[in-house]
DNA sequence: AAATTGAACGCTTTGTTGATTATTCAGAGA
DNA sequence: TCTCTGAATAATCAACAAAGCGTTCAATTT
C-alpha cells in the first residue's frame, strides 16, 4: 500500500471513530486495528494523534473554504452584499456544526487548545478571501475604503469575532446571533462605504 | 453593630484576604475571625461566599463606572472621540487589572463562571453610558446615526467584544490590542458618521 | 534494506480516600 | 425575641495509587 493510501485509510478510520465515540475515547490502538496495523506503525504516517485530528479538520475546512470562495464572487451581488453572505455563512456553518454534534465541539476545543496556530491559519485563509473580495470590488469600479486591505480585513475579523465560534463565548441562539451580526454589519458596511452614502446625499440635494 | 456596618466590615476583611491569598485560599472561618465573629454568623449578612466576592466586585466596578461616566461627557471632545476614549479606557483598565494581579484574574473567572448574570449587568451599565453619550451628542447638534440608540450601543459592544476581557480570548499584548481597537473603531466611527463624511466630500467638491 | 511489530516507558487520566471547607441549624446567651 | 455560636452535615478539594494510553524503539519479518 502506498504511503498516501495508508494515510487516507488512517484518516478515514479515525474520522469514523472520532465522530462515533469522540476524540478522547478513541485510542490509537483502535484506529490501528481498523487499519489492520499496529499502533506503533501509525507513527510512520503521522507524528501523533493530534495530527490525525488536524488532518481531518483540515480536510473538512478546505471544503468549507471552497464554499466560501464561491460566495465571495457570487454574481449579481456587490461587495458589501458578498461580505455579508460570507460572514453569515461562516456563522451558520460553525453554529450548526458545533450545535448538533458534541464530537465536533470536542475536536474543535482540543485542536484550538493544543494547536493555537490552527485557528490563526483559518483566520488567515478567510482574511485572504476578504482581501480578494475587496480587490474584485475595486476591479468592478465599486467604492472600496482606502488603506491597506490586509489590515481592513483584519479589523473586520476583529469586529465579528463574537460570531466565529459563537458557542464558546455565549449561549445565544442562532436567531439572536443573526440579528446581532446583522446589526454589526450594518454599522461596518456603512462605515466601509462613506462615499456611496455621500453620493446618495449629493443626489438627494 | 448595625447590619450595614457588619456588612462593610465583612467586605473589608474579605477584600484583604482575597487580594492577599486569593479567593480559593481564603476560608469563611478566616474572614469571620477577622471580623471577630463565627463563620456561621456570616450567613446572616451574605447568602454565601460568592456573594461576598460579588459585593466586592460590585463596589470596585461602581468606581470604574463613575470614571467612565466622566469620560463620556469629557469637555472639548465630540461624540466619536468620547466613544473612543471610553472604549480605550475600558481596554486599558481591564488589561492592567488582570495582567498584574493574578488574584483579580481568579476572582473575575470565578464570578463570570458562577454568576454569568454579573457580566450581563456590567454590559448593560456600559451600554447605558454609550446611549447617554449619543443622546448628549444629539443634543449638541452633532450627527448621530438614525435608529434605536439602545440597539446601536449593543452592536458597538458586539463589535468590540474582543477588547473587553482581552486575556480570556487571546495572548495579545496591550499595544497590539490598542492598534486593533483603533482599527476597529476607525471602521465603526466612520460608519457611524456617514453624513459628516458626506459633508466633507461636498466641501471638497 | 525497508516495513512492521509489540513490549517498554513515561505521561496523563481516573478512581479512591481522607481532610478541608462551605453551609445549616438547634440551642445558648443577650 | 433577637442575636449569635459551634457542632453537625454535606459538598468540595488534595493527595495518592492504579490503570490506561500515546509514544518510542529494539527486535522481527518481509
Amino acid at each position: 500500500m502506498s504511503k498516501d493510501a495508508a494515510r487516507d485509510k488512517i484518516i478515514y478510520a479515525a474520522k469514523c471513530r472520532f465522530s462515533h465515540f469522540g476524540y478522547g475515547k478513541t485510542t490509537m490502538a483502535e484506529v490501528a486495528g481498523d487499519c489492520e496495523m499496529s499502533a506503533g506503525n501509525l507513527y510512520r504516517f503521522f507524528p501523533g494523534k493530534l495530527d490525525i485530528a488536524e488532518a481531518i479538520a483540515t480536510e473538512d475546512y478546505e471544503n468549507h473554504l471552497n464554499h466560501l470562495r464561491k460566495i465571495a464572487v457570487l454574481p449579481g451581488k456587490n461587495g458589501p452584499e458578498r461580505l455579508r453572505e460570507l460572514l453569515f455563512e461562516e456563522l451558520r456553518r460553525t453554529y450548526h456544526k458545533l450545535e448538533k454534534d458534541p464530537r465536533a465541539l470536542e475536536m474543535a476545543q482540543v485542536i484550538s487548545r493544543e494547536r493555537p496556530q490552527f485557528a490563526n491559519w483559518m483566520l488567515a485563509n478567510e482574511r485572504k478571501i476578504i482581501v480578494e473580495l475587496m480587490e474584485e470590488s475595486e476591479r468592478r469600479g465599486e467604492y472600496v475604503p482606502p488603506g491597506d486591505k490586509q489590515e481592513i480585513a483584519e479589523m473586520i475579523q476583529s469586529a465579528t469575532m463574537k460570531f466565529r465560534y459563537p458557542q464558546l463565548w455565549s449561549k445565544l441562539t442562532l436567531p439572536k446571533l443573526e440579528r446581532e451580526l446583522d446589526g454589526v454589519l450594518k454599522l461596518l458596511i456603512e462605515g466601509l462605504c462613506p462615499l456611496r452614502m455621500a453620493a446618495q446625499h449629493e443626489n438627494a440635494a
